[in-house]
This record gives structure tokens, sequence and C-alpha cells, in this order.
DNA sequence: GTTGCACTGG
DNA sequence: CCAGTGCAAC
């Protein structure tokens, strides 16, 4: 039985409910995360992500900005959230996921982050943003050194890092650029590799050399034409789970969804 | 030669240009007086009202909030504002209109009116918008008393007063609601009839048992179904100019004008 | 540049 | 419900 996880930075989930519900029904995933969803925990548009068949939810709102959630068609346990760098913003939520009897895999844990975009100046001693994203990176890697993060887990979001050189527009352009500069990408690689192994499982089905973003940001006039994008949105697993794969997907179409959509797209990783 | 007037609540004259300048086109009144107009004098669009036959303007505009403008096809002189109860917000603007040879009249004086709304307590002591209202009317009160108001004035606006029982859809519910309560309509009347003796040009020509309405709220979910709307705007003038009225027509289907409507519509009075 | 939210005023 | 401002964030 084929199983499939989605992310995406929806920026509003308020405002943007009528396409999460059309990507919802278009592409069918078993679980969905959601970034900057802007709102209370109370104001969370639990009604409708059931009504449309998503009546299980993690949410970890904040009022005005960042917020996280996991909507899913099976059961969340164990749901928590994590503080990095004690800024108390809401950039993460997990869950155990049971997908059930059908499915080849028994539970599986699903953290979804928010990492901190990181501002404009891609120094910590002067921008206090990018240091709170270096410092929730440096969290972030001896956490996953934990025993427990050895199996059964996927972690998705909006990381905020274009990692590889064919993950932005023009790596040359961009070294500078917050979101491609060494520090991080080397960052979110040692992380990827170091621990007990994450697999990207979305890059995995595009060669290296091909361009792949997620991202497109709103200043561009016309982002199609232009494509300047980047890859800030991943899907990782462990072994043991990546060995199930069966394709991933990133929904380019979805810059376009609406009048006002997202400057994110939804990313798709799926499982045999 | 016919003349007429109008006054219309824009709410926002920026964002609603487009229909402003379709009524005009439309119903060619001589001049136009706008309430909340919510810009400032610069911002105010007078190239497009130039373009459309209105280069003549009185603009009293302010930040953000209310502010209220005349645009006329004639020359206007003597432009001044006042202010009332000593608070500093753009509610009055006052032009001598000469209509030129063809005309019935000689120059009159027409003075446009954004009275306050008042808030939503009927309570002078508790609620300072209130008492910020009723002190408008009470030093309007006074000042129609003088003696250079006996003759050739017209006064419009968004009154936020509706005087008569048919003025809203249910006098009984709205005798406690600010816009319709004795305390407020008494003084408006007052101010009708004392002095040197208005005309209100526009109901002496529908009945006094027609319901007779130039705004219907934004919170009803269909306002045209409900009809549950008020006479807040108004056309006055003294009894030589009152002698010449030819008719008069609130534009109703207005408020039904473009995606994002006026909650008020015009209100034109005719002039043999 | 462009967005969404909080707030105020209606 | 609607419009403005001011703000933070990207």
């Amino acid at each position: 039985m084929p199983t499939s996880f989605a992310t995406w930075n929806i920026n509003s989930v308020r405002l943007r409910l009528p396409i999460v519900l059309d990507f919802l029904r278009q592409y069918d995933p078993d679980v969905l995360c959601l970034q900057e969803i802007k709102c209370l925990n109370d104001q969370f548009p639990r009604n409708e992500f059931t009504a449309a068949g998503y009546p299980h939810h993690a949410v970890h709102g904040q009022k005005g900005y960042h917020g996280v959630a996991i909507v899913s068609k099976h059961p969340l346990t164990d749901i928590s959230s994590r503080v990095f760098f004690e800024i108390e913003e809401s950039r993460h939520v997990s869950a155990l996921v049971d997908l059930g009897q059908g499915s080849v895999f028994g539970p599986l844990t699903v953290h979804n982050f928010y990492i901190p975009a990181g501002g404009d100046l891609a120094d910590p001693e002067l921008n206090p943003k990018f240091k709170h994203k270096l410092g929730f990176l440096s969290e972030l890697k001896s956490w996953f050194g934990e025993d427990h993060f050895r199996e059964r887990q996927l972690i998705c979001g909006d990381f905020n890092i274009a990692p590889l050189e064919h993950d932005v527009w023009s790596h040359k352009q961009l070294l500078d650029v917050v979101s491609h500069t060494p520090i991080e990408t080397e960052a979110l690689n040692a992380l990827l590799s170091g621990g007990h192994g994450w697999v990207d499982v979305v890059r995995k089905y595009f060669p290296a050399e091909e361009k792949l973003y997620s991202w497109w940001s709103y200043r561009a006039k016309d982002w199609q034409a232009a494509n300047k994008g980047r890859r800030l949105d991943h899907i990782w697993t462990t072994a043991d789970i990546a060995a199930h794969t069966a394709g991933a997907e990133i929904i380019k179409p979805a810059r376009g969804w609406s009048d006002k959509p997202s400057d994110h797209v939804p990313v798709i990783a799926r499982f045999a």
C-alpha cells in the first residue's frame, strides 16, 4: 500500500486554506506538514481538515508569526514540540504516526521543522537572527545524535537552506546570500551525513546536476520567467524508511495557485 | 439648465476611484461631495477627476482616517474647513460654487460634512466618541444660527444619523443603536427645523412612510436580501435653493458596484 | 518588493 | 466585514 508525506510552508493557513484543501484532494498525501501557519492553536481550521479526510492534527501555533502543524489521515500520538536555542518560537512539532496494517512501516516519528530564515547578514556576531539559525542547527545536530534517532524517523519542513549547488539558481551569486552561504550549507550537510545517517529522499529522485527549487521570492515581478528559485524545503528519513522510497515530487504549479499563493510549494516523498 | 449635487461616503477614494468615475459618467452631477477619502491631500487623485470633467477640487484629507472633498465641474472659491469640538479631524470642507450664466442660482455655498459615527455606546459620559458626535452637532447648530446661513446654502454629507422612523429598517429595534437614538435624531431634527429653516431636499421626494436608505452594513452576509439599511447621508438646502428642486435619487445599485463596494451609496438632489 | 498580522476605526 | 497604518519577516 503506497504512502506519501508532504511538507509545505503555507504562509498563513487561514488565508490559504482553500489551496491547501485543493492540494490534499489532488495529491492525497497521508500526512502533510505545514509551516508558517501564523495562527494560534485555537485558530487552526481543524474542522475543515477533518472534513477533508485529515482528522488527526498536531498543532503548535503562535500569535502572528511562525507556527507549525501536522495534519494526517492516520492517528498521531506522542505529540510534542521542542524549543531550540532557548528562543520560544513555534518552529517544531513532532508526532508518532501509526500507518496501520497495510503499511510496510511500523509506526514512525515525523518531525516538522521551520528553521529560522536567518535575516540578511551572514554574520552571527552582527546579526542575532543568523546566530539563532546557526544555534538552531547546532542543537539539532546534538539532538539527532541521540540513540532514538537511529530508525523510523522522518524529518521535514522549511529548513531555509538550499544545501547543494543546484538547489539554487546561481551557486556563485548566492554564496553570500543567507540560505546558501558555506557556513549554512556545511552545517546542513553535516546534519545530513553526520548522526546516524539521514537520506534526502527527495534529491534522491533528481540528478545532482538538475536545478531543483521549492521556493520563489515574492519580490520577482515574474517568478516563472525569472525562475530564480531555491530548494529550501526538505524531506529526510532514516535509512530503514528510505529503503522503501518510491518517488518524490515538487509541485511547482502551486506557486501560481490562486491570486496570492505562498512563496513555497509542496514537496512530496512517496513510499511503496 | 438643470443642475445636480451628489454626496457619497466612498470609504477610500483611492481604492474606489474606478466606481466614482463610473458614477460621474453615468449620473453627471455638477458637484460631488465625498467623505472618508482616507488619504492625504497630496494623495487625492486630482488628475483623474480633472480628466473626467471635474477640474475643480476642495480637498481636506488626513492620514488614514476620515477626510472630505468636493469635486466640481464649476469653479470653487472661498474654500475652507472648520474644526468642531476642538477635535482636529478632517470632517468638513466648504466652497462657493459658481454655476455660471445658465443657472437659476447665483453662486451658492456647499458644505460637505462627515459627522462622527459616535462609537457603539449611546452614552456621552462613558463613550467619548458619542460625546464628540453630540458636541459636533451642538456646535453645528450654533454655527448655522449665524446670519450668513440664511440663504444660498447647501449642506450635505454623511451625517451618521437616520432621523426619521422610516430612515431605518426597524425604528423599534434601532432606538438604542447609535445613529437612530432619540438624542441624536432630536438633535438632527432641531438642526433641520431650527436656525433659518433647512429643507431636506431628498426626503421631499419620498413619502414619509416609505423606507429610504443610503447605507447597508458590511457585516450583513447578504445586504440586499436582508435590506437592513439606514439613511445616513443627506442633502439639505436653504429655502431659496429648495424652491428650485426638481427631484432626488438614491443610487441603491451602487451598493453592488464592483467586488468591494462602499457601504454607502450616492445621494443626488436635482434642481431645475 | 511583497506578504500577513495586529490594531484602530467604521 | 472592510480599510487604513505600522510592523516584522522573508
